[in-house]
DNA sequence: ATGTCGGGAAATTCCCGA
């Protein structure tokens, strides 16, 4: 079975381009970030005719996450439990479901913006939510995955130049914390394999020249518990997708797992 | 093979978030 996750900054925007790797890449279930847009604009029939059922959590322009499934989606959570709030809302940030063998979580971590601004906070706060809500199946027997854009560079190397970060978020001690809080509740993190260069980076910058420069960061995790771990065959990033017109700033990250699709 | 992009308000250009 083929898992993946994939920011696509816009599902409307990204439809073409989705519709053709779904295909061309064979996935069975996608995690989705950034839809950016309401349940009305989701675009559930050029899916369903691909064959894909949809989970959606999505309110409007900014932030919405979503699973795709071939292989059926059961027991859907939307949100996250005992999440927190932003400015008074509950924003659309996280998924769950069961896809065939396996649990999976699709998460839009808050960015941060600035460390000390109150993004930031709430994206702490909402890290430790998070922990608290997937701690019984991290420890479960039953295959299961939280994927998604962190917006966490795990470590040093997971940032084309640690300069360049200097005093910024996705690298800072307490968010790297929360990280290894997830792995103390069971969680490892799957990484891929770069297909061209030395590191597995998922995010480049739209802006100035970061993609041919390789100036990138490893922030699209997968997390898994053991039995996930023990059964992936093969993880990579692809990041063909990232090129040319029409890209999303992030790259799908797959995952195989020798996992019996029903 | 590429020097931001996307959405949306107000609107054919700015603003925000990333």
């Amino acid at each position: 079975m083929r898992i993946a996750t994939w920011n696509v900054n816009s599902i409307t925007a990204r439809l073409p381009r989705l519709l053709a790797w779904l295909e061309s890449s064979g996935t069975d279930v996608l995690c989705v970030q950034e839809t950016k847009c309401g349940r009305e604009a989701f675009p559930f029939e050029p899916l369903r005719e691909l064959g894909y059922q949809a989970a959606v959590n999505a309110d409007g322009r900014w932030n919405g996450v979503a699973l795709l499934s071939r292989v059926g989606i059961e027991d859907v959570v939307t949100g996250l439990p005992g999440g927190p709030e932003y400015e008074g809302v509950q924003e659309p940030r996280a998924i769950s479901a069961t896809c065939g063998p396996a649990r999976v979580w699709s998460v839009y971590v808050p960015n941060g913006r600035e460390i000390g601004h109150p993004h930031y906070e709430y994206k702490l706060r909402w890290l430790a939510a998070l922990n608290e809500a997937v701690a019984q199946d991290a420890a479960g027997e039953r295959p299961f995955a939280v994927l998604g854009d962190y917006n966490i560079a795990p470590t040093d190397e997971d940032v084309w130049d640690t300069a360049a970060f200097e005093g910024a978020t996705h690298v800072t001690d307490p968010e790297r914390e929360a990280l290894a809080a997830l792995r103390a509740s069971g969680l490892g993190d799957v990484v891929p394999r770069p297909l061209k260069y030395a590191h597995p980076f998922t995010y480049w910058d739209y802006r100035q020249l970061c993609f041919p420069k390789n100036r990138g960061m490893r922030i699209d995790l997968v997390y898994g518990n053991t039995p996930f771990a023990k059964a992936v065959t093969d993880s990579y990033v692809d990041r063909e997708e990232r090129k040319g017109k029409g890209a999303s700033d992030h790259a799908p990250v797959v995952v195989d797992l020798a996992l019996e699709a029903p």
